[in-house]
DNA sequence: TATTGTATTTCGCAT
DNA sequence: ATGCGAAGTACAATA
């Protein structure tokens, strides 16, 4: 009864719902069948009759996958409520309601083609590296990527208008304001930088300069920086990429 | 050979790995066991030994999810690369690189409890009702809801910093220009409309209206508004939510 | 095909 | 808890 994998017989008795539900939260459930299902919340979504695999974690996060895609089309963050096995009208219903939003998912089976429980466990860390902030890091501690001269004054800078990634001096000891981005910029980021621009020439009375660093610039974002005496530099990360290296998200899975 | 469900040997045998691989884009695969990971591309990943389900969906799409939480540890959008599976240094190895982007994905398996191989097939849609454009929609039917005398002129109308929710006129035939938030607002929210109204009066050569619309306003928010003279409306959603309803996303999975 | 904007975003971090 | 910005965001609509 408690070995590691359980192959459940895919019929719906009542002994089948008993065993769901005392799995529930003790190990993995993976379900595959016909299924419809109802989600009412912060949205409302409908599903017709198609075939899925059920996940319930032990956490008691939910997800429903369809055929295809990354994204599941229905499911619960953990611990928002409890979830049971009932059956109706001849179908394996799962339903849940989190406890302070009401929202509810309602998932009935009308057919099933395998039911697993699987005891598994996890206590590794996923480790990352390489996102912004490292990217930020890397420059702050090589300003001369940036250009010749530079001094660092402060990073994370907070204004009325957002934070800024590095605030440095120039050559000629005039403000620089750079706004990192990893990805490909959008107008957003260039608005957001005439921001800071904007913001540090009220603040100091006089002219300051900002650049957008990032690895691609679509040609309406290089006008709109030319247009407004914004500059850009162009950086591929991956050419600095395999130098930086942290640990960072050192999370361990609770353990039930 | 051809069932709907086949249950295969957990034992890394150059069969499996035969079996596996012409599997690929075939059925849905689901796979558990113990296992490393480590990701390659616009960010660098490892992942330390430790139990996973590794699903490899029809359409190329892979998800490896751990024991807790909704979003998978690593994956692959659908159709990126090819995906082979090979027997390395007794380890069942997965392996995927994305053509364009040359992200690489490994996953590494020293154990396995158990592997399916499933047909599923959905050809249903996801219907959602209770989004953002069927607010605007909402709100363009029943434009008192805004303010008593206002005609609608248009929707998502462009301009060169983004679309406009809606445009529309007061009961002085001064123009309103509304952007809505199914959520909370942020600053960036802010900065939009302020661009809206900029863009407008710069167009227009006179003063124009601008009104945020959302169930919530931060503080931060709400005084950004003032100091730039745009206007806020609050409206808790929940109250129009059960009078709104559409099909959307009416879209079909390939059939393979 | 590339761009744009939403999302039941999720997630981490700072307040 | 709330606020805030990044994300391997994913994904659909659109130009």
């Amino acid at each position: 009864m408690s070995q590691k994998t359980e192959f459940l017989k895919p019929i719906l008795s009542s002994e089948l719902i008993t065993t769901l539900n005392a799995a529930i939260g003790e190990r993995m459930l993976i379900l595959a069948g016909s299924c419809t299902a109802f989600f009412d919340g912060r949205i409302k979504s409908t599903l017709e009759l198609g075939e899925r695999i059920l996940i319930i974690k032990k956490d008691l996060s939910i997800l429903m996958h369809g055929v295809s895609g990354v994204k599941p089309l229905n499911w619960q963050k953990p611990k928002q409520g409890p979830i049971s096995f009932l059956k109706e009208k001849n179908e394996l219903v799962m339903h849940t309601k989190r406890k302070k939003t009401e929202e509810e998912l309602w998932i009935r089976f009308r057919s099933i083609d395998f039911v697993i429980l699987w005891a598994g466990s996890d206590f590794s860390s996923l480790e990352i590296y390489g996102d912004e902030s490292d990217l930020v890091k890397y420059l702050v501690e090589h300003p001369s990527i940036i250009e010749k001269d530079l001094q660092i004054l402060s990073t994370e800078f907070p204004t009325d208008v957002g934070y800024v990634d590095i605030k440095a001096l120039d050559n000629k000891k005039k403000l620089l304001i750079i706004e990192v981005k990893k990805r490909k910029t959008t107008p957003s980021d260039a608005f957001q930088l005439k921001r800071y621009k904007d913001y540090f020439e009220k603040i100091e009375k006089k002219k300051v300069r900002a650049m957008l660093i990032a690895p691609s610039f679509p040609d309406k974002v290089r006008k709109y920086l030319e247009n407004n005496d914004l500059e850009s530099k162009e950086i591929d990360w991956k050419t600095i990429f395999p130098t930086i290296s942290r640990e960072k998200n050192v999370k361990i899975d609770d353990f039930f």
